[in-house]
DNA sequence: GTGAAAGCGCTAACAG
DNA sequence: CTGTTAGCGCTTTCAC
């Protein structure tokens, strides 16, 4: 098949390239005769009009880049990752954008990676996730002429657009409810320090824990890395101290610290409860459904593309924050509810 | 930050547009003086050329498409396609191309895809995830204009290119292990029906058995989907015929087996010994590390990156094959080999 | 409602 | 070694 031009398909047509032109961009002032006559045509030959010569003329792109930093290499550990990659693709696809990933996965990458990003006539628009606090790719990034948002907080937020949920809130809802449980010594294990995820779901911890007045113990603190050996460890540190509940920062290290009560020779939920953070399908990983917190992930991915294209289309002055509300999910790892 | 153009740098450095470009293409035919002015100013004006406009006049793109179809829904239920699209991104950073995402979620995705993909202009070539038989996707990409390979074997492959692992050896090697080791009943959990992986894993599977002298017996094949759940289910099935030993299409399914297995009072390996396929990180999820068929994941990134580039230069005919090794990586869950 | 003409930013002959 | 020139394929005024 011979690469055709808007031109080749006018000739055809016996019309001008304007008017093909014209056709392709629903524009209305085309009279209905030649309008179909043009259809056919491109209908009949498979035209598709090339999208460089597209952008180099309209100045726009409708590529949006998704960049993962070096930091989130829990990218492939952790199923949440490639959740959202998949929310943020559908997302792409119900929006006619194209989807470039970024895969950051060492420094050499970062500096051959970001000219690439911040060149002009590719990406029409970027989204980041946010990763630790040294997140150099960040402030490179949302400094180019290109629209930016983060996805997740970032440590320093000034003039930057993010999408987040409410880590804080939805820790202390579930920290509260494993308090109405009537448990006791309720025990947090962290994602790795050094994240906004991680701050502010063990702000949550704290902020129900002192709600209901109680004293936060550190012997219950543990912290993780995000992996399933690593929840598996930091339940081995715990367990001297005998929690009789959990709030895990990820579900996938709620597994790991499951294994390590069951090896104990402990019950879930009887001896120690648990509630896990994402909801990702862990299904018989364990033999015991577990209570969490939902992240919205298609909607996230959603409202993570709506917000980049309102930057594009309407500026990026001012910034825009975007924080979605979590649900909890009650299922057995919690206990029963206590009757009053 | 205004956007500059190669004029502008010109200007600035008084020379021709051409110089400047010929400085970033690192065309030999520049002074030293010269070039380093250039460069200079490149690099305080934080330049880069227009991608769109290089595109066009070049006529090629530096962005190649990974197309995983609507079939390939286990995405995200089986860590294979996150570390395949990773060893894939990491190629690409190291080939300076940059990597689209096409996931496929529903039909009309499918069709909403189709032409940003065949478009000219915007990819420089297509990997495609082979899904099930029934991939209108790879028939109609295939023929566009686009240089492409699948990745994966797939059922027609009359004039496409592909890079596939070789199943049917991987899977004899692994079933002979099992035999070497003594066990009498070995069964298979494959995966679903209708793709040339499960094929290809249940004709090695059955070669080692003829090859051992041994009868097939169809109560000891059972089938999943590389879910986790479904290889728990199989196993169920598989439990009353009293099995050995079990070779498994995936980890991720062989971890559910060996759930079932565990939770009906048996132990891995001494009552039934395992071996999966894939090799993923599984850490904790089993308390027995699994022997299991290593994929060359990086490699199979590199090689499937390699390979459009080479169409991509050299043209799409003939077409060409890739076929890569496996490992047997053997731990603890095929049980301690023999003395003889 | 339609065509002619200009030009997006760059590369690649072609001169010199 | 460097500058001039001509487009790449498309959108978009501006006439008619």
């Amino acid at each position: 098949m011979t690469e055709l031009t808007l031109e080749d398909i006018a000739k055809r047509v016996g019309v001008s390239r304007s008017t093909v032109s014209r056709v392709i961009n629903e524009s209305p002032n085309v009279s209905e005769k030649v309008r179909n006559r043009v259809i056919d045509e491109i209908r009949a030959t498979g035209f598709h009009p090339n999208a460089a010569a597209r952008s180099l003329v309209s100045q726009r792109t409708h590529i949006i880049g998704l960049v993962l930093p070096h930091s989130v290499s829990s990218f492939f550990t952790d199923p949440f990752f490639p959740h959202l990659t998949q929310g943020i693709a559908y997302a792409c696809n119900d929006n006619n954008l194209t989807l470039s990933l970024f895969l950051v996965g060492t420094k050499q990458d970062e500096e051959k990676i970001t000219p690439r990003i911040s060149r002009r006539g590719l990406l029409g628009g970027i989204l980041i996730q946010s990763g630790q606090s040294d997140d150099f790719l960040i402030d490179h990034l949302t400094n180019s002429s290109i629209p930016s948002a983060i996805i997740g907080r970032p440590f320093n937020t000034d003039g930057v657009s993010y999408i987040d949920v409410d880590n804080i809130k939805a820790a202390c809802t579930a920290t509260n409810h494993l308090i109405d449980h009537g448990y006791q010594r309720i025990a947090e294990i962290s994602g790795s320090r050094g994240s906004t995820v991680t701050f502010d779901r063990t702000e949550g911890y704290l902020q129900a824990l002192q709600g209901a007045g109680r004293q936060p113990d550190p012997r219950l603190m543990a912290e993780g890395n995000f992996t399933e050996i690593s929840g598996y460890e930091a339940m081995l540190q715990l367990l001297p101290y005998q929690p009789d509940a959990v709030f895990v920062s990820s579900d996938i290290m709620a597994v790991g610290a499951m294994h390590a009560v069951q090896e104990a020779g402990l019950r879930v939920p009887e001896d120690v409860a648990f509630i896990g953070f994402d909801d990702i399908p862990i299904s018989g990983a364990t033999n015991i459904s577990l209570t969490t917190v939902r992240q919205p992930i298609m909607k996230f991915g959603i409202s993570a593309v709506e917000l980049l294209t309102d930057l594009i289309e309407n500026g990026t002055e001012p910034p825009r924050r975007i924080i979605l509300d979590t649900d909890l999910v009650i299922r057995d790892s919690c206990g029963p509810h206590p009757t009053p």
